[in-house]
Order: structure tokens, then sequence, then C-alpha cells
DNA sequence: AGCTACTCCTGGTAGC
DNA sequence: TGCTACCAGGAGTAGC
């Protein structure tokens, strides 16, 4: 599922197709990817207008137009963006399309519809509540520290958490957590200011890799816009690798459950910091 | 404040 | 082969 790097990924490939492009004509498949206004508005809104940027916040792809408004597009699960000369074959599943003055489409494509590709009128108050930018230099070690110490949250549900850090996602949670050896689980408050800093060193070691490597394909989905996988599947430690060994100490990665998600770990790298009381021990 | 559950979706897969 | 049941999950929301 996309999350930053895909996203970036995305923004950096599709950038030279899309910026100073005026919009011509607009197609609507599935209304409910507009995110709430008619396809009439969106059309009204975009016709005309020159798209001036791409530019990624967080999961988010934001496109200014000249008129102030801009799009804003997230991928969530299974949303695809392409630039493509006029007639290209966008498949069963596309959603929105562009038609640019280039001769090119922007194509909105979403197996699974979760997506949203928007007309927003005000996008920095559309992206108000998001947290900050983990590459960006406002997010340091001691920001990360405060923000942990600040809460009383299991670490993963806060890492999740879009208002707390901005873009990221399951798979890069889990493998953060595993380079910084910290469980999922444990309280955000116990979490030491050593701790925070190797966290937060972590976080931003993943994500730069994943950038590099143009994101991660592990199934059917995620393919950069020129149709290619990411690579940084490759450089899972723990992601999708429960019942294999973990590849520093040799433990076994157990998967389970935290807050609805599949979630990784090394029970020998990422020891848990209490016992669960729920369970008795035998 | 923080948690859990539920919703939105459908291709892929396991089981029979 | 063809059917059913279940799974994946980002973000928003409701309820406790």
């Amino acid at each position: 599922m996309p999350e930053l790097p895909e996203v970036e990924t995305v923004a950096r490939l599709i950038r030279p197709h899309v910026s100073g492009r005026r919009v011509e004509a607009v197609e609507v498949a599935w209304k409910r990817t507009l995110g709430g206004i008619t396809p009439q508005a969106f059309e009204r809104g975009l016709v005309g207008r020159r798209i001036l940027g791409v530019e990624r916040r967080a999961k988010y792809l934001v496109m200014p137009l000249d008129s102030g408004a801009a799009i804003v597009c997230h991928l969530r699960m299974t949303g695809r963006l392409h630039a493509e000369p006029r007639g290209w074959d966008a498949g069963k599943f596309w959603k929105v399309r562009l038609a640019l003055d280039s001769g090119r489409d922007l194509v909105f494509i979403d197996v699974r519809k979760f997506g949203r590709f928007e007309l927003v009128r005000d996008p920095a108050a559309r992206l108000a509540e998001l947290g900050p930018e983990p590459l960006s230099p406002e997010f340091t070690a001691e920001t990360l520290h405060s923000g942990l110490g600040a809460r009383s949250r299991a670490l993963k549900p806060l890492l999740l958490d879009q208002s707390f850090l901005a873009g990221l996602g399951n798979i890069y949670v889990d493998e953060s957590l595993f380079r910084a050896r910290l469980h999922p689980l444990a309280n955000s408050r116990r979490v030491n200011a050593e701790q925070a800093t190797l966290l937060h060193r972590e976080i931003r070691a993943v994500l730069s890799e994943a950038i590099e490597r143009e994101g991660s394909s592990f199934d059917t989905f995620y393919r950069t816009p020129e149709g290619n996988p990411g690579s940084f599947q490759h450089q899972f430690r723990v992601y999708g690798r429960g019942g294999e060994p973990c590849r520093d100490c040799g433990a076994t990665i157990v998967r389970s459950v935290v807050g609805q998600r599949g979630t990784h770990t090394c029970p020998r790298c990422q020891p848990r910091p209490r016992r669960p009381s729920r369970r008795p021990s035998r």
C-alpha cells in the first residue's frame, strides 16, 4: 500500500508530465472518488485550469492550480496515477481521467475504490491536521521524544496516527520499530531519549532507503507510474516475514495484530516491555 | 485521552 | 471447475 516513499516516487515520476499543463477535459467513472463534490462541480473547477506542480505532503499528492484551488489525491490501498499518451488503455479500474494540453491523460486508477482524487479550494486547510514530515528538519529526535512523552499510547498506533507524524503506514512502522529495537505495544511515555534518538534515525533511514528504491511492491498493486515495481520489499526485515528467521538473530518473526493491523516483530530483538496481563502464564 | 469496532471495497487465495 | 468465505488495510467515525 502506498506510503510516503511510494507517494514520493509517484510525485517525482509524473511531475515532468503534469507540471505546467492545462486541463482540457475531465471524465469521471466513479463519483465517490471525488470525495463529495459532484462531477459537474469537479469539471467546472478543473477545465481550463493550469496545474502548477506536483507536490507531496505526507501520503497525499497535491497539485496546485492557477485558480488557488488544488487537486489533492490519496492513493490509499490500491490507487495509481499515470500520465500516459491519449488513447492509452487504462484497464477497467480507472476512476478519473484528465485530458492535458500536452496530449497526455492524467489517469487515476483504483481497484478497491478507497482512494480519493479531490478538488480542494483551500489545500492548506484540508491538510492542516497533519503532523510533521518525517524527513523535514522540523522533525528532530527531541521533538519526537517530547511528542512521545506527551502521550501515553502504544507506539505503533501512535506512529500510524497521521496527526502525530505524517507519512508512515503499516510497513514502514513495522520496519522502523524493528530497526529501533522497540516493541509496537511499548508505551510511548516510557521511551527514553536514547531510544527516541534511535527511532528518529531509523524512521528517516527506512524512508530514505525506500525512496531510493522507488518504494515497495509485493503484490499486484503498487507500481511506479512507469509501470515498474519498487524494490524496497527486498530490504524488509520483518514485514511479511512471519514464521521466517530474523536476519539479525535467527529467532522466528512473529505475526500478530495490533490495532487491527497485521504486525511483525522479532521476539528477541524487540522484547515486550511487560508480560501481557490477559494471557496467563503456563 | 485512548481504545476498539465498524465502514468503505474487491482481487486473490484457501478450502472444499 | 466452480463455489464460498475470508483476507488485506488508510482513514474517518462512533461509542465506551
